[in-house]
DNA sequence: GCTTAAAATTTTAAGCTTGAAGTATTCAAC
DNA sequence: GTTGAATACTTCAAGCTTAAAATTTTAAGC
């Protein structure tokens, strides 16, 4: 492996000014979207992005989460985690369960209440998230996400 | 202008997964940049992405801007943008400058300081974009941000 | 069994973010 | 010129977010 073949080997590629006007549309459009989700969200169910997550993740998982594996999921910092999931248990939404053999960790699981506002949220949120791309054809979203797919590059190498 | 026309004019297209994954993955991958962002500018310049989006505004416009238009460019509350602010002016990268004939608002601009400071993150900050973004061709590159252009739909419409 | 390291979580301080309420200031209409 | 709405901005309370420190519990080596 003396020197570079393909472009694949030579992963730096020419740095262009496409990837960064790249990369500020995605801020924009997220930004944008995000807000209209917050919004409606706020509006429709007195709720918030970060819970709308979490429940989210534990609707997914019926057998619950340990805290750990959530703030995983979710790509977010532990010390966040333990904040939504406290108002969410306040409000009925979550429980928390001791798991049996480990007094450090926790499982987190839906309650029957939180599973059914979340059902009627996701069906709500789905419908929005189709409005706001609907500049995306079927054909173009399903590309994107391809291209989406194992971005960004491996984190942590070529620094 | 009696019945639709074209697939512009019947708006909502067939409800679809696609776009939905679309979403979620354009989610997660800007939620991955902008912690690597976040996590550079913290250890390299001891700054945030708050700090350096307002600089990056400001850099852009040599004159200053209204607080005003800061927080319309920046997409955030003009709240927000009064905390960041009153931090920048603070260290020294930023000024407030009355504006004449009118004592409510405020012109932004950047000192030489604020100038040196941003210039010399901006440079680090394309080099950081094009390595998380290395995955992409510069051709492909190009197409995402055509069809994320005018994205998402004209806001407050077709609910 | 003791000691030490590792793991899971919570707490803390600081900053970011929002929506709403509050404070000046300007503008328009009379 | 006074009143009243509109504009520009700040303040506020609540929640989100992080990194770092602290806490509790488990596991490993001796």
């Amino acid at each position: 492996m003396g020197v570079e073949e393909k472009s694949q080997a030579m992963s730096p590629q020419t740095p262009s000014k496409e990837r960064l006007r790249l990369w500020l549309r995605m801020l924009r459009v997220t930004r944008q979207v995000e807000a209209e989700l917050r919004e409606k969200l706020r509006v429709q169910f007195d709720s918030t992005l970060p819970r709308f997550d979490v429940l989210a993740a534990l609707y997914r998982h019926a057998e619950g989460l340990k805290m750990n594996e959530l703030s995983r999921q979710l790509m977010v910092s532990n010390g966040n985690v333990t904040g939504i999931v406290s108002r969410l248990v306040e409000d009925g939404y979550i429980d928390r369960i001791a798991i049996e053999g480990d007094r450090r960790a926790t499982r987190v699981c839906l309650t029957e209440l939180g599973r059914a506002a979340f059902a009627e949220m996701a069906e709500a949120h789905e419908v929005w998230v189709n409005e706001l791309l609907d500049g995306v054809t079927e054909e173009d979203a399903h590309h994107m996400g391809e291209l989406l797919h194992r971005l960004p590059a491996e984190p942590g190498a070529a620094r």
